[in-house]
DNA sequence: ATAGGCTAGGAAATCGATTGCCTAGACGCT
DNA sequence: AGCGTCTAGGCAATCGATTTCCTAGCCTAT
């Protein structure tokens, strides 16, 4: 725990320095812009105008205050502008579960958009409790944040994290379940008819599916859009849908159903890498040879799955990093007057790999 | 591309709402103290006493403030606070590498120290690029943090951000060339020991150890750390240190290497969860058990791989919440005027799994 | 020579909250 | 009754930068 101490600095100026300032040597008190004004011997308004180019003023005189500034290591104080000027150049990013290996794609993907735009990003973890949440919005409006972007895990939609806010949201990765709200999410049924689509072009014709839980969104919507690109072929499911975890224990436990059952597959489209990772171990283990015998396309295309599978395995992208980037640009459009509503779905990308290298 | 359009808003009243607030029904404009301060009928001076607890005031007026503050919604503006204060609560944390899968718990570990204080995190990406960094020490400068915490992969000591600088640092992870700037980090040798003692405690006697490139420093403190705490019980590697990379080809490739070498060895020590898990793989399809044949000890304690490999497998948890968590409790230590300097280093964990049950 | 226009830069208000200082009025004491 | 004390709360300065006026001085044109 942090001792937070408070302690009284009205001691005897031999006393040990009590604060982080005393403790240096020579205390680097902030540089202001009156202090940069005196020294070009001008006023702190012109100053103010000579740094961020407006006004009339000589070039010679615009030259001297920058000069001046330079020499102090003049850095203007944001709280300062912002009060004056009403804008921030800050957003609020809250992840609605933990941070995770999700969102970490995301966060680099809007950080990349913003850092262009010259915005900081404040990042807040709710943890998937709604009280921490609704601290942490409270926290961002007293911020006077320009915008807020809201992330997690893509279960269903999740109800709008607030309204009539007076700054721009948008949902990223997740959606909010106000159509008018602006949400940047990825086409998962295009994910899942491209694998299909990958497998088919293969030439496999008895494909399983084999997934998360039934009640996970992810799940269902990638099931049934994997059904429906079969069946555009006139083809159906070698076997039933297998519902289960998104783990490799599941994966390893329902290539024994496969198996065990009899099912006469050639490949297997699988809800996530870490699935088709434990499929790929199990039915190496059972003396099936992947792609020859069974072809496997995984989903997430998570770096560290895809590259340790053996043999290296396809698998679908969802893009995140451009999620991300997406829904900061979107929101950085809103900040700048011009708002963006609705739901934007941006389709997936297959990497093939040797999994299904014929 | 985000269209950076800042049209003009002078346009007759009809016109499309060309600014957020505008595309509101009604306009939230947010509410200020002297709102506040009106409604409960005092000034704005006694109602921020009100509201902050401090000042002279009737138990009746304070409470008729607060309820009026409730009504309104309001909540005070930081900037002007920290403008009239000195104090933010806002902290940058800069990751000098990319945000990946070290940075997460230590930032999550961070978020929840500094969350207890009420603090907010601006998060800054540097991507190994020294120019990005310096841009963003000066962003958290002018927007006046209160503390830094710099994190990044642990390879060697890394030249402290900035001299001087007129807020404190604390290193996370990462430690600072400079032996009196405050890091925090894991003791590796800690763990090396702790693994070595582990496999001398199952009885195992003929271990090896396979780990990273030899020019990363974690490979050689532990190659080294684990070397003593063999030769402490008088005994030495059963093998010579097999130094790669951080990743499961690496292990299988190894695991290779020590069968062909007729290397008779009971353990293997590995540098990493990754090369661990490979090992095992190549190691199961040479018809070695694990552990009854070989013992196998990995590091990192990253739950997808120590879960994913068969079996589960034993491996040193370096703490990295906890790392994180202590530089957020010591930045907040020097934050409140009691500095904290120099190096500490935090011991790891042993977590032991089937990889190493006898 | 003088009015008008233009330019460069200064003075001061402003953003919103905090805080030190001050005072009106209540109260107590002699 | 008169004086001192204490309390509750108001007033106004302050933080640092921006921005809107405003003006001194210069130039030009008639």
């Amino acid at each position: 725990m942090s001792r937070a101490s408070y302690r009284p600095i009205t001691q005897g100026p031999s006393a040990r320095p009590e604060t982080w300032e005393e403790t240096l040597s020579s205390v680097e008190r902030a540089v202001t812009i009156s202090q940069v004004a005196a020294l070009a011997g001008v006023s702190t308004g012109t100053a103010s105008k000579a740094l961020n180019g407006r006004g009339a003023l000589r070039p010679e005189t615009r030259l001297r205050v920058q000069q001046a500034a330079e020499r102090l290591g003049f850095v203007a104080n944001a709280a300062a502008r912002s009060l004056q000027t009403g804008r921030t150049y800050t957003v609020g990013m809250i992840t609605t579960d933990s941070i995770g290996r999700f969102s970490i794609p995301l966060l680099i993907g809007a950080e990349d958009a913003l850092g262009a735009g010259q915005m900081s990003v404040f990042l807040c973890d709710a943890r998937d409790d709604p009280i921490r949440e609704q601290y942490y919005l409270k926290t961002l409006l007293s911020r006077k944040v320009d915008g807020i972007i809201v992330t997690g895990r893509r279960t269903l939609a999740r109800a709008p994290i607030g309204v009539r806010l007076p700054v721009p949201v948008v949902y990223a990765f997740i959606s909010s379940a106000d159509p008018d709200d602006c949400s940047v999410v990825p086409d998962e049924a295009d994910g899942a008819r491209r694998a299909i689509r990958h497998l088919l072009a293969i030439g496999r014709r008895r494909i399983a599916h084999v997934t998360g839980p039934e009640h996970h969104h992810s799940a269902t919507i990638r099931a049934s859009a994997a059904a429906d690109a079969l069946a555009a072929e006139g083809l159906t499911s070698a076997a039933p849908t297998l519902y289960g975890e998104w783990s490799e224990a599941w994966g390893r436990q329902a290539a024994g159903i496969l198996l065990s059952t009899g099912a006469d597959v050639d490949a297997v489209f699988c809800g996530s890498d870490q699935i088709a990772r434990g499929l790929a171990e199990a039915l190496r283990d059972a003396g099936r040879v992947i792609p020859r015998d069974v072809a496997l396309v995984g989903f997430d295309n998570w770096d560290v799955m895809v590259e340790g599978c053996r043999p290296a395995l396809t698998s679908v992208d969802m893009d995140l990093e451009g999620i991300g980037r997406t829904a900061a640009e979107l929101l950085l459009q809103t900040i700048n007057g011009d708002p963006v509503r609705g739901q934007h779905a941006r389709p997936c990308r297959l990497v093939p790999r040797a999994s299904t290298a014929v």
